[in-house]
This record gives C-alpha cells, structure tokens and sequence, in this order.
DNA sequence: ACCTGTTTGTACGTTGCCGAACAAACAAAG
DNA sequence: CTTTGTTTGTTCGGCAACGTACAAACAGGT
C-alpha cells in the first residue's frame, strides 16, 4: 500500500478547519492549548514569546522529511502530526503520533539533528513553530555527558521505531536476520548462545516459525547451530537477505555515536 | 507464547562466559568496550570510576522490570540485554537491545524513573553497574525546560514501544480501536476528519482492513462515518474493544506529563 | 548405560491479512 | 444534471504465520 507522495493535497483546503475555539486574541491563549507549552515555567514561556508563530497545519503537509535537518520544532494545539516511517517500497507505518500534548522536533534537543521519519498533518489544526536554536539553547547548558546520553537515547528511539515498522512489514524471516545482525554487532565473536525458543519470545513469534527460518539459513550455509549455540558462518549473506530497518538502525548508531575503537 | 518467567535459569552456569579479552587486571581496560563509556569525556570517567562495578550478567537475570524504579543503570561490555514487553497474556516482544554499544536504565535519566518494559540479560556476559544517582545528577544541571522536555521523550518513547508490540501481537481491529482512541485523546471534538485509506497508511495495512474494521464499529453503534468524517458516538464501547498497549501509553503520557488543564 | 529434560524438526488444519479487481455511493465542479 | 474523482463496500484466491500435537535428536546427571 503505497503511501501517496501527498495526500489529498488538492482537498486540504476543502477540509473544514476543525470547529474549535481559536479565536486568536493573543496568543497566550492559544498557547495553553498546548499542554507541554502549559507545563513550561512562566520564565520561559514569556522569552520565547515572541518567536512563537502561530500557524495553520494542513492535511497532509509534511514538517519533517526523513533525515532533513529542519530549522523549527512545532507544538500543535488543535492538529495532529504523525510520525511515520516511510518504506523504499513506498509503504508505511506511524511510529507514533503527537497532539496538543507534546511537540515534533525532538531530534534538535536531542543533538541528532535528524531522523530517519517524516513528520506529517494528519489532522489539520493549528500549532505554533518554534526556531528551533531557542529549544537546542536550553540543552547546551548540560554538559558534554548529558549530550552524548541523549544522543545515545536517540538511537535507541530509531531502534525502536524500526522495530514498529519491521514488525508490521517484514517477513519472519527478514527479521531473524535482522535479530541475529543487531545481535552480533554487540557481540566479540560470530557465534551467539541463544535456543530458538528464546529467539521466538524476543521477535513475539512461534518457537517453530525460528526453526524454520533457522533451517532455510543453514541449509543456504550461513549459519550453522546446535542445541543453543549459533555460528555466522557467512555474514554478508545474512546481510543480503535482512530487510532495509536493520541498515537504518545501523546507520543512525554510528551518525549519532563517536566511533572510538568500533568493534 | 507465554515467555518463561525464569528462561533456562537452571543452565545459566552452564553457558561458557563468552570467550573473550577479559583478564580484569584494573577496570580501565574493560571500560573501554563499552563505547558508550569510552566516548565519555576523560573527566567524568575518573570521577565515576571508583563507582563502575564490573558485575557478571548471567542469562535471563532481569536488570529492570516493568514500573519499577531501579538504582542503577548497566553499561555492558559483552553482555546483550534485551528490552521486553511482556503482555498479561505473557506474550512478549523485543523492543530493542542493548549490547557494549549503549546503557540500560535511560529513563533513570530521562527523568521518568522506570518504564513499562522489563530488561533481561539476553546473552551472559559482563558489564559495568553504577549508581542511578551519578546518571541523575549530570541532568539535573539542566534546568526544569530540559527535564519536562525528557519526561516527554520518555512519553514518547513509550508509545513508540507499544507500537511495536502492538503491530506484532495485536489484530487489526483492535489496532484500529487504538488508533482512534488515541486521535481522540489528541482532538478537541469526537469527530475526526480522515479517510480510511489515510488510516490504512498510519496503521501500514490494506485500506479494506480499516474498512472493514470500520464496518464493524460503525454495525455495533461506536462509530458513525462517511466520506472522511469519523464520529465516535460510544467512547468507552471502543474502550473495551481496544488491546492492553492504548491504557499502557496513556498511562505513561499522565505519569509523565503534568495534567494541567487536563483536556 | 540409562534416564530425563531440553532442544530441534515435522506435520496439518485454521486464520487473519494480503493483493487484485471491481462496484456502488457520494460530493464537487462544470 | 452530468461528469469526474474520491471514498467506501464486496469478493475471491493466496499465503504467511498460528495453534496444536508429536517425534527425533541430543546432553547431562546418576
């Protein structure tokens, strides 16, 4: 189901705008529609003042494009943004989705700058944009470690989300290898102690289904296994056979971390 | 697939320790395979390395479980812990795994204290324990914006999770009962202006699925649509169709987020 | 050498979702 | 009022994974 490159982008205007009390006297109380907004000290909130744009958010406008590093955060009031990850294919998945309670744009005060998924309107609205220097200011009064942690949790995150995706997506056996080449990453040599058993209840599936993707890979001699212990034998054939998320989580580790004696 | 509570607990000992450059002759070599420890500024490190417990991780040993507030965060170095959720059924799904690349207890400084999620070693091995507080205290220099901006992340890194076990484990009507429950949550009204086939491309399946899901709630009187209009006329009827991941998010975003104005 | 529990292999009917193809209902524009 | 494009409804064969049930291979302990 390929996603459309913009949906319904001819309609976007013939979509009412939400009957809503938006009646923008000022903006501050627009602002405490935004409930992260609200919970913000009244310090802040009075600084960023005037550099909180409120705007309109059509169906279907697309706020972060993956890997882009865009300039504003936004925090929707009444719209809501979608965070979805979008397939070579052209298929899709939401990660997740952000309304009036929280924000898009978490990579710029993570320090990633970027993710590997689109932000889009889902539900037209407004929100107020926000530069996105004032957000990052606030984290650069932490210091180097706390940097380089959340630049680590934002890994983590596109781990995450890659799992969403693969687990609606891909084949089982896409996601073994994926499972086995995320996991000897993280380890010193080609072999994992592991029983099938154990592999099923990481990937959510049936302990046969790991018995029959194991097979396929041995009798194609990239791996051999008894009895919980597993041998890569041929890394670079797992490495053909493993969906796309495997190479974008990869990826995002090493752009986010400092390489120093990578394994 | 029920998940044993204790895989194999019998054999751990059994398992070899992974071969491995292990002669702990002082801590500062083994620190250095974790790298998440190794790209730590110099400074912190001597500071923290009195505190760096290098622990064995037996298999299966569960280092964090669900909603509790553990003490200490793990660095492994040829450990791989995997992060779980288990469901009441006790079906359980990878979220995302944690080897000599990264840490285990983000949220410790994120700032929630605990998740929904357990942690278990998923291959033995060692790694580096220290004290939560040392983590803590380097965030606490950031000022409150940055904390409520990572209690949000923490939000949001649980709904990114649930979304992952919830397209491994869940149909697609129930999934589609989460989907528009939590549009809800984000929306002033009880209506929602969205076509099946955009809801078909969030939830990354057929747009017959959603129609006919569709079909369903609308049979049983939850629902009422047409043409890119959905209203929701019996909130809690939608409530009782939808899995365990909708309460296990909104749970999160009401832990984390302070409930001013409550919509 | 035997017993026992663990791990892996095989089989079979069932099911939920897919892919494809099409029809019907509807709304907006000319 | 007709045309056109969008949205929703229906059908059908196919397939990947499921649940269930069992057998075989193997390792460790006694």
């Amino acid at each position: 189901m390929p996603v459309a490159p913009h949906p319904r982008k001819s309609r976007v205007k013939a979509v009412s705008p939400a009957p809503h009390p938006r009646s923008v006297v000022t903006n501050l109380d627009e602002i405490r529609l935004n409930r992260l907004l609200a919970a913000m000290p009244d310090v802040e909130l009075k600084r960023w003042l005037p550099q909180l744009e409120l705007i309109n958010l059509p169906l279907g406008e697309v706020l972060y494009e993956s890997g882009n590093t865009e300039k504003s955060v936004y925090f929707p009031t009444s719209a809501i943004v979608s965070l979805l990850y979008v397939m070579k294919n052209g298929d899709s998945a939401e990660i997740a989705v952000v309304g009036n309670e929280g924000m898009v744009g978490i990579s710029l005060f993570m320090g990633g700058n970027s993710t590997p998924s689109r932000a889009v309107v889902q539900s037209a609205g407004k929100g107020f944009r926000l530069k996105a220097k004032v957000m990052k200011d606030e984290f650069d009064l932490s210091g180097p470690v706390a940097r380089l942690l959340l630049r680590y949790t934002q890994a983590l995150i596109t781990q995450m989300s890659q799992t969403a995706v693969c687990n609606r997506h891909h084949s089982l056996d896409e996601q073994l290898c994926r499972w086995l080449l995320l996991s000897l990453d993280r380890l010193p040599g080609a072999e994992l102690v592991m029983t099938q058993e154990l592999i099923a209840n990481m990937l959510g599936v049936r302990r046969e289904g790991v018995t029959e993707g194991a097979l396929k890979l041995q009798q194609s001699g990239l791996i051999r296994y008894s009895r919980g212990r597993i041998k890569v034998l041929d890394r670079l054939g797992l490495e053909k056979r493993v969906c796309e998320c495997y190479a974008v989580v990869k990826k995002e580790y090493d752009r986010l971390l400092p390489m120093e004696l990578a394994a």
